[in-house]
RNA sequence: GGGCGAUUAACUCAGCGGUUAGAGUGCCACCUUCACACGGUGGAAGUCGCAGGUUCGAGUCCUGCAUCGCCCA
């Protein structure tokens, strides 16, 4: 930075990566990317950076998506905000449990001792099938998650380095850091204080695989197939009906019998009690709006619990609680004839229930299908003890319907009830308010970037059906801080949980006694248990701002960065990032948590899927930066415009590294010219029209960045740069700037422009080809115009080319252009090259356009080689018709060096 | 089933009420040219998904339909 610019010392081709590192490193060391807490709100851009899952690796997706955060920050920055802009990592949740499970081959186990000092290796693939996964407690195998994730943030850091993010790195966070876990503990303290936290056995939405709960946000509906079993049941005093489930196996939790009020077939059973097959057990038959008449045979069985309308009825309907499914999702023991499954015949019931006890779902469907087909199992007979036929009418007949997954999870959903932490989203008599209409009402004071993201949100808002569950039955996450009493009986109390101040956060229950207790009472009767649950994910990544902003803990540093300005994000999670995040800023400060969401498309495959590890059709982007440049590829993703899904293409990549090496190569040129540049110097017609013309793309492209219209803002500039500066306006100032036509001032006028033309279109780019143009700036117009950085430069503002007066003839350039073409398709036509000499040429044009050109004709003849021409007005000619070549003479082609 | 978006040249995309619809890539022809062959010049290439409608005028607005994708049931 400091060697005199020397054009001999420019290598022909550019160095892309060895100028990368440099400028990553000197960025770093300048600390040119950090924020400035001394200055005001006003002045700071707050950004709500997406923490990315720590994963193992990034693809193209990601690359796209923080490019065009990093390209807005980058435009703000010039304009002179003071940037935040920190990384956060978000390594604790499941994701990251199963990485490190299948890394080491090692399972949790919470019942087994620390072991001191454990040193695992990362297993190989034979040890992984061979042997069973080597159980660890939970303290070592937290431990390796954050062995783990540590090694990743690295590897991402060191990729999002290459892109060239302009994050300032001082600022990271983990949502899993000590301070991570502060704010998510202070937030539930608060939301608690506030009575928008409760704690209930409710049944919950439970993956029987990974053993836990799981909230609205992260269910998904998979079409699957199923079948529709048609079950008779008996009536009490005489009768039957029959009802169609896709869940037989859920007999025994039968707890009633519903169907649609206005429903002909099944009205007069309303208010009398069913009797179930094969158990016996009477239950009441009532009605329900949300019975659909057209689905199934139009009554149906009330189980705890077969989907969400079970959970509704049974709540409204208060229906006794007989949930039969184990938490790995195995059938539990249960005995008939007690007070909580009541039986006409204990003993059959019990006979067939041992049958399913311990069977999967799965399992107890096929036992309970056969049994169903015994016609002695039929509570049709008067006394309900038989039938004359089966329960089961005919065959299963098979659907396809939609059953609820947890989106990480294979099996289906079960609906268990257990003690679960839930925040308040919906209506309920403890809030003065209808917490959906808030939401709502939040998502209007945000600008979303495309404005039609709203509707997601709206949709989501508006569909909610359940309280936010936020506890998880897993190990490696933010743990609820809470403890809760032991009875004297040893039963725990969970009416009265026990919760730390504010100011001993982080608590880990699990390990740290409750304030004033001593561990020793741990488990013990009249002692306390430690809450063994941890935080929803989301709980800690909805508080992304409120960590960086560090809210509570600094309230100075909290008023300067909350609320923020951005956050970007992409669509899918709308009902989770930004919701929660949208909810807790509303619960704890009553306020939007920024003030702009912009949200990224994702990047498709050819066959228009979405690029995810998943799916095993990922990009990783190493190869493409090695081959197009950090700058090619961040030109690929600035090609796109916000919320727009785009189909990957390799294509777009090659002409951003195009762009690059002519980016380098005109500088080359304009830079290496003597003398001294000013802008009072630019007088010549062309020149002033090209200054004219450049004042037009600083407005568009300044405005393209208002609204966050970044890929428009490089398209115009791209496109003046290619198509105004290198192809025409360059080879028309060649013959001044070289000294060979016309005075000494207008040499001073076309170097001037090509210079000054230059620093605006380099900071034009700036935001999107940081490398590139950092690299030029700085061979001689960071000195010149005094920043050493062009990313601490100025965003070009119209009024700085104020001292050029407008051309006479906006429209000399594009004249000049429609001249040089016209002469240079008369060569090509001719099959010459471009730079061959042209002893004569005669043109015709109208008589405005005649007079339009005289100007610049020049110029123009002598970068198309021209030695003498004749310039004829012809009446026919229109202004429209341009100029036509009449006559043209080529010379040979070595006659070119006497040009 | 409800909501949202997309559908423009072989490909990736602009254009979103106003003259014969654009760019880049690819293709074809030509050109080593003194910043650049990691170039340049020129060319061919589209009934703007389909059908109606509004308008003096419609890829551009409205209504249906189709296909693809996403979100939600």
């Amino acid at each position: 930075m400091d060697e005199p610019f020397d054009i001999e010392r420019l290598p022909l081709h550019f160095d892309s990566a060895q100028a990368e590192a440099k400028w990553d490193a000197l960025w770093s060391a300048q600390r040119i990317y950090a924020w400035d807490p001394s200055r005001p709100r006003e002045e700071t851009f707050v950004v709500d950076t997406p923490p990315p899952t720590v994963s193992g690796s990034l693809h193209m997706g990601h690359v796209f998506s923080y490019t065009h955060t990093d390209i807005v920050v980058r435009q703000r920055r010039m304009r002179g905000m003071n940037i935040f802009y920190p990384m956060g990592w978000d390594d604790n949740g499941l994701p990251t449990e199963r990485r490190v499970q299948n890394y080491f081959h090692i399972r949790c186990d919470p019942s087994l001792p620390y072991e001191e000092g454990l040193v695992l290796e990362m297993a190989d693939e034979a040890t992984r099938r061979s042997s069973k996964p080597r159980p660890v407690s939970r303290r070592n195998f937290i431990e390796l998650c954050h062995r783990v994730t540590q090694e990743d943030e690295k590897a991402f850091e060191a990729l999002f380095r290459r892109i060239g993010l302009s994050v300032d790195w001082s600022q990271s966070y983990a949502t899993i850091d000590a301070h991570s876990r502060r704010i998510a503990q202070l937030s539930f303290l608060d939301l608690y204080q506030k009575g928008l936290i409760y704690h209930s056995e409710s049944p919950t939405l439970w993956d029987i695989d990974f053993q836990t709960a799981v909230a609205q946000a992260e269910v998904e509906d998979r079409v699957k197939p199923g079948a529709y079993h048609e079950i008779t049941f008996g009536v009490e005093g005489g009768g039957s009906f029959t009802i169609a489930t896709t869940r037989p196996e859920l007999l025994p939790a039968c707890v009633g019998v519903c169907t649609h009020p206005e429903d002909a077939r099944h009205r007069h059973l309303i208010g009398k009690r069913a009797i179930t097959p094969i158990f016996r057990v009477p239950v009441p038959i009532f009605a329900s709006e949300l019975v659909d008449p057209q689905k199934g045979t139009g009554i149906l069985m009330v189980c705890t619990f077969g989907d969400l309308t079970d959970v509704e009825w049974w709540r409204t309907h208060k229906l006794p609680l007989r949930p039969i499914i184990e938490r790995n999702g195995t059938l539990k023991p249960i005995t008939f004839g007690s007070d909580l499954f009541p039986s006409l015949n204990p003993q059959k019931a019990n006979d067939a229930y041992r049958q399913l006890t311990g069977l999967s779902v799965a399992e107890a469907r096929r036992r309970i299908v056969e049994m169903l087909r015994d016609p002695s199992h039929s509570a049709t007979g008067p006394d309900h003890q038989g039938g004359d036929f089966a329960p089961l009418r005919g065959d299963p007949k098979p659907i396809q319907h939609p059953v609820k997954h947890y989106e990480k999870g294979e099996r289906p959903l079960e609906i268990v009830p257990t003690w679960q932490w839930f925040v308040r989203l919906l209506p309920s008599p403890e809030l003065a308010f209808d917490p959906r209409a808030a939401f709502i009402e939040q998502g209007q004071a945000i600008q979303w970037w495309p404005e039609f993201m709203r509707a997601r949100y709206e949709n989501w808002v508006q569909g909610l059906h359940s309280d936010w569950c936020i506890s998880r039955q897993r190990y490696f996450g933010v743990p609820i801080p809470v403890w809760y009493p032991l009875r004297e009986d040893g039963s725990i109390d969970r009416e009265h949980p026990i919760l730390p101040p504010p100011e001993a956060l982080p608590v880990d229950p699990m390990s740290e006694p409750p304030p004033g207790r001593s561990e020793s009472e741990r488990g013990k009767p009249g002692g306390f248990v430690g809450e063994a649950d941890v935080f929803d994910t989301w709980f800690t990544s909805s508080l992304t701002p409120q960590i960086s902003s560090h809210w509570v803990l600094d309230p100075e540093r909290h008023r300067k960065l909350f609320p923020g300005d951005i956050r970007p994000q992409s669509h899918e999670i709308i009902r989770t990032w930004a919701f929660y995040t949208i909810v807790k800023a509303f619960f704890h400060e009553r306020s939007v948590p920024w003030r702009h969401v912009l949200i990224s498309g994702w990047i498709l495959d050819p066959d228009r899927k979405k690029m995810s590890k998943s799916a095993g059709n990922v990009v990783t982007p190493v190869r493409l930066i090695d081959e197009y440049t950090a700058d090619g590829v961040r030109y690929w993703a600035a090609s796109a415009k916000l919320g727009m899904d785009t189909a990957f293409d390799e294509k777009v990549l090659k002409v951003g590294k195009r762009l690059v090496t002519k980016i380098y190569n005109a500088s080359k040129f304009i830079l290496s010219q003597k003398g001294e540049a000013s802008l009072e110097a630019i007088a010549h017609p062309l020149d002033r029209a090209l200054i004219h013309e450049l004042r037009g793309l600083i407005e568009r492209a300044s405005q393209a960045f208002e609204a966050f219209d970044f890929a428009h803002a490089l398209m115009e500039t791209e496109h003046f740069f290619w198509s105004r500066l290198t192809d025409s306006y360059l080879e028309f100032a060649k013959g001044r700037v070289r000294g060979l036509l016309g005075s000494k001032a207008m040499q001073q006028s076309a170097l001037s422009t090509l210079e000054s033309a230059l620093d605006v279109l380099l900071r034009l780019f700036a935001p999107f080809l940081p490398f590139i143009t950092e690299e030029v700036w700085s061979w001689k117009l960071a000195k010149k115009r005094g920043f050493p950085s062009i990313h601490r430069a100025p965003w070009p503002e119209v009024g700085e080319l104020s001292a050029v007066p407008s051309p006479e003839d906006p429209e000399a350039l594009e004249i000049g252009i429609r001249l040089y073409s016209a002469i240079n398709k008369a060569k090509t036509q001719r099959q010459a090259s471009v730079g061959r000499v042209v002893p004569f040429v005669q043109i015709a044009a109208s008589e405005g356009l005649v007079q339009r050109v005289e100007p610049i004709l020049a110029d123009i003849l002598f970068a198309a080689r021209v030695e003498k021409h004749a310039l004829v007005a012809r009446p026919h000619l229109s202004e429209a018709d341009g100029f036509v070549i009449e006559a043209i003479e080529i010379a040979p082609k070595d006659m070119r060096e006497e040009a």
